[in-house]
RNA sequence: GCCGAUGUAGCUCAAAGGUAGAGCAACUGACUUGUAAUCAGUAGGUUGCGAGUUCGAUUCUCGCCAUCGGCUCCA
């Protein structure tokens, strides 16, 4: 090793001793924001040294790599508090997240809200004593056995499956953790932080180990950006669409039917018009729309595999495990039924209506159909997560052959709604095989990589979802996030060579020979309910005209203009639009407050001027009013009566 | 299902071991109104449900139900 290295600094070479210190060698980039370096595009501590040549880039506090570094200090502060704090709590793991952190520990007891202030206090202490973070590394041996002296039996476990040989420690204080790193130079860099949460949480995500507890937490590099951060989610919480459903006369749950909503008129009509909107595509797209029962016997389900992998979900009919023929029992023709959790079973008898050829194929069946899931109840959530939806539900019985061409289509739909509907970024995931499965691993394989080139064809980036996919076959999932950035599935499209030959479906090929038909089960908006859940989060309930329950308000300014009012509202009504007047004896002012707040787009005001003159006054939801005559407010609204 | 929290009028929230109060909404009346709240009055609650402790529980304890934040699971 030479004595001398260069290091090469934001572009600029320079001459160094050996073994300097990364935050020496960053000599005039090392600014009172930077925390960490990237040498050689690896993130390091400050306090690494250097024995070889090396290019370096600072990282500042605020950068997005620097906010990474800072979530992960304060998720390392809090533990040091919470340790400090509460004897005997052992420590697991604690990484950053999107905005935030979170550690979990395996403390004496749960921690409650209660706890937080005080162990945000007890950090503020830590943080203010400047204890500086120092990094050792050390046989992975000597690591198990000091965290094992110290009873630390989750990080013994961590530790026994880290491949490497030596590991890194971290220490600050007289508290230290096994940790890859890099940190902030010392606790004085944590200066604004917020504990915002606690949770249970199943140690490795797995429900069969023990719950740990886990504390939520975030960290900004000034306290200006938390700020700001705080506000923001207050923001979004105001976008709730469970709040929004409310104040807008959407919808309501009612403990009698727990996951159940009930659509209110003005939700109803949000939700039938998206099933015409979906109606209307299906013309385009060659779709033909089933309508199928709601409970079927037993002997589906059993044939289906939903039986074996699915009656967890399922709401049966009665107790009794029988198979839907009727048995001695006074009741028995009751028994051996079920509620549909899923619409494909049921289509394979569409299928079945006639001897099939390759003539007939593509087929496909779309069905609005209402669906009964018995979700488990801590799982439900507003629209988004519920025991009965509809889907935009279809299965496309095709040739081996044409499967390529029935998903590009389908992919085709899911860009065309999406973008129609003002959702800019789509997240695609790849859904591979369950461990509840039908089918062999290589078909598995084989129908996962055609979904993945399916994506990689339509442009479509996209990550694995390892062992998420139905059980049927592998899943395209398409995300969207909620107000609160989680990230609902909504569209999907899966390929099925299950069900068709679990149903002995089968069509005859050009050639005269019978063939199994592939199944491809796919849904655009996902479900109907949660797609309105995510839906209202992304508008703040402001609506586009053709989805907008009360489409237009007529506001009278006083009794002298009732019947001009009343005209008018039952003249577009008689055009089709969704108006009401609003002759009440109010003043005008508080008539539109109302309507601004109803969210109605169109507000149309008259007084004696407008009736002398046959005109109306135009507000805007939010904007200015212009007057114009009644005819052209008419050809005004007919130009937004479906999407574009 | 699991961990933590919450549950008071239609909605948003107060109060309190001696059977509850406000604002908005509803209803009635006055005001006849010009682009985000006119005024006055009336009515409305077995304090989620069920037990227990207590002279007395809506308040304390337990169980159940639901909801909220997560975990698990999923469209």
């Amino acid at each position: 090793m030479s004595a001398e290295i260069t290091v090469t600094v934001n572009g600029h070479p320079r001459t160094v001793p050996a073994g300097i210190r990364v935050r020496e060698a960053l000599d005039a980039a090392a600014g009172r924001d930077v925390i960490a370096a990237r040498v050689n595009g690896k993130l390091v501590d400050m306090n690494r040294t250097l024995d070889a040549d090396a290019t370096l880039e600072p990282v500042a506090a605020d950068s997005p790599d620097g906010l990474d570094i800072i979530r992960h200090s304060t998720a390392h502060l809090m533990a040091q508090a919470v340790q400090s704090l509460y004897p005997g709590t052992q420590v697991t793991i604690g990484p950053t997240i999107e905005d935030g952190f979170f550690y979990d520990f395996a403390p004496p007891r749960p921690f409650t809200v209660d706890d937080l202030p005080k162990i945000e206090q007890k950090m503020r202490e830590l943080a203010k004593a400047d204890l500086k973070v120092e990094r050792v590394e050390v046989p992975r041996a000597e690591a198990a056995e000091t965290f094992a002296r110290m009873g630390e039996r989750y990080k013994v476990e961590i530790i026994d499956g880290i491949p490497e040989e030596r590991v890194s420690i971290y220490r600050q204080g007289d508290w230290m953790d096994l940790c890859r790193g890099p940190h902030v130079p010392s606790t004085r860099y944590i200066r604004a932080f917020k504990l915002t949460g606690v949770a249970g949480a199943y140690w490795r995500g797995d429900e069969r180990n023990a719950m740990l507890s886990r504390i939520y937490g975030t960290a900004f590099a000034t306290k200006e950006a938390l700020e700001e951060h705080l506000k923001l989610i207050e923001l979004a919480r105001t976008r709730d669409h469970r709040k929004l459903g409310r104040e807008l006369d959407l919808f309501l749950f009612d403990p009698i039917s727990p996951g159940s909503p009930f659509f209110l008129p003005k939700g109803a009509i949000i939700y039938n018009e998206l099933i015409d909107y979906m109606r209307r595509l299906y013309r385009r797209y060659g779709f033909d729309e089933v309508i199928t029962p709601q409970v079927f016997r037993n002997d589906l389900w059993r044939t289906s595999g939903h039986w074996d992998n699915f009656r967890d979900n399922m709401f049966l009919t009665t107790d009794q495990e029988g198979d839907g023929r009727i048995d001695a029992s006074p009741d028995g023709w009751r028994h051996g039924y079920a509620f549909k959790p899923m619409n494909c079973p049921g289509h394979t008898f569409v299928y079945r209506a006639e001897k099939r050829s390759y003539r007939d194929l593509p087929l496909r069946i779309a069905d609005f159909g209402r669906l009964h899931r018995a979700e488990r109840s801590g799982a439900l959530h507003g629209l988004t997560r519920v025991r009965t939806m509809a889907q935009d539900d279809a299965h496309v019985f095709c040739a081996p052959e044409q499967v390529a061409a029935e998903i590009d289509l389908n992919l085709k739909m899911v860009r065309d709604v999406y973008e129609a509907l003002g959702f800019e970024r789509l997240e695609s995931k790849l859904a591979t095989m369950p461990e509840k499965h039908l089918g062999t691993v290589e078909l598995w394989r084989e129908t996962a990589a055609a979904l993945g080139q399916a994506l990689d064809r339509n442009g479509l980036p996209w990550v694995e979802n390892p062992g998420e996919g139905a059980f049927y076959g592998p899943k395209i999932e398409i995300y969207v996030p909620d107000a609160l950035k989680r990230k609902w599935q909504l569209a999907t499209i899966q390929l099925d060579y299950n069900m068709p030959e679990r149903f002995d479906l089968t069509y005859t090929s050009n050639a005269g020979v019978e063939s199994r038909p592939v199944m491809i089960h796919r849904a655009i908006l996902g479900s109907l309910e949660r797609f309105i859940g995510v839906l209202l989060e992304h508008t703040g309930g402001v609506l586009p005209f053709w989805l907008a329950p009360e489409q237009a308000r007529v506001l009278s300014l006083s009794e002298k203009v009732e019947a001009y009012a009343a005209e008018i509202a039952a003249t577009l009504k008689a055009k089709g639009f969704r108006v009401h007047a609003d002759l009440r004896n109010e003043k005008l002012g508080f008539k539109v407050r109302e309507a601004e707040l109803a969210k109605v787009p169109y507000m149309i005001v008259v007084g004696e001027r407008e009736a002398a003159t046959r005109e109306v006054s135009l507000r805007l939801r939010g904007a200015r009013n212009e007057t114009m005559p009644f005819e052209r407010l008419i050809s005004l609204l007919g130009d937004e009566r479906v999407p574009s």
